[in-house]
DNA sequence: CCATCATCCTGCCGGC
DNA sequence: TGCCGGCAGGATGATG
């Protein structure tokens, strides 16, 4: 599952990969993932890509001009860059080529997305302008979250998916969180104490930053641009681990279904 | 306004 | 062994 730490290490990887390339082609096997439609991409050919970024857990790709691609990779969708010509790879969704070298997209639940819009509207069209704050921005601190999540009713981790809030995090790093601020996922938010918002706000930036610098976790299909895993699935306290034992204090982690979604904590070191 | 539900999809898992 | 039903799950849109 891409989140936050995910796409940031693609990005990473793409920004000193493509910077420069120049697009030749898209070949679509599965034309309903690619907005607003297949014609629109014969304006990108011959525009150069200016940079990468990340924005919640979408990919933007910033050409010259006013050209901007944006891509989600939902729940499996992965990003392979690879030279041209080679054959279909299991799941290739779509492909991108550049003069250089091949961006392709693979996706086996077909939820992934790609827009293609100008500056002015890549924001509107892909949903974008819908996130919260990034949680590495400059406008959110402590004070800011605490007033944020303040004001939010319902479960802690209903509130930590939700895009709208802070945009980026996931089902792993709202576990993983919610484990490092010894808090119940599906705690009631405004129940949560002083010390408490200020706790969870700090271990939601040291999950997500853990899993940047480890290059993301691989679990199910996340790989980086090259095929190479990551490795902070090796260092995760609760997430994918229901009824082994807590790193922690050796007691049986619990799996629930919060927010509607799998979750596993520990009931002696999360309250 | 809020919460819940269905939708999109396929791989995978458990049951028989 | 092999088939099949059911389920997970990010985001959105409909429904209550």
């Amino acid at each position: 599952m891409p989140e936050l730490p995910e796409v940031e290490t693609i990005v990473r990887d793409l920004q000193s990969a493509m910077v420069g390339e120049k697009f030749v082609n898209l070949t679509s096997f599965f034309e309903k993932a690619v907005y607003p439609g297949l014609s629109a991409f014969d304006d990108l050919v011959g525009k150069r890509v200016e940079s990468v970024g990340r924005r919640g857990k979408f990919l933007i790709i910033f050409f010259d001009g006013d050209d901007v691609l944006v891509l989600h990779l939902r729940m499996s969708g992965r990003i392979v860059l690879s030279s041209h010509g080679e054959a279909q790879l299991p799941h290739e969704r779509n492909r991108l080529d550049f003069e250089k070298s091949s961006l392709r997209f693979c996706d086996p639940r077909k939820f992934g997305r790609i827009w293609l819009a100008k500056i002015s509207d890549y924001e509107a069209v892909s949903g974008i302008s819908r996130l919260g704050v990034e949680p590495f921005g400059d406008e959110i601190d402590a004070k800011y979250f605490t007033d944020l999540f303040g004001k939010k009713r319902g479960a802690v981790k209903k509130n930590l998916l939700d895009q709208s809030l802070i945009a980026g995090i996931g089902n792993i790093y709202a576990d993983e969180a919610c484990f490092y601020a010894g808090i119940r996922p599906e705690r009631e938010t405004s129940s949560l104490s002083r010390r408490e918002f200020v706790l969870l706000f700090e271990a939601v930036l040291k999950a997500l930053n853990q899993g940047i610098i480890n290059r993301g976790t691989s679990i199910s299909d996340y790989h980086d641009a090259y095929g190479k895993s990551g490795k902070n699935q090796e260092l995760l306290y609760v997430y994918g681990r229901g009824g082994k034992e807590c790193i922690g204090c050796k007691e049986i982690l619990v799996k629930a279904k919060v927010a509607g979604r799998g979750t596993v904590y520990c009931r002696k070191c999360q309250r």
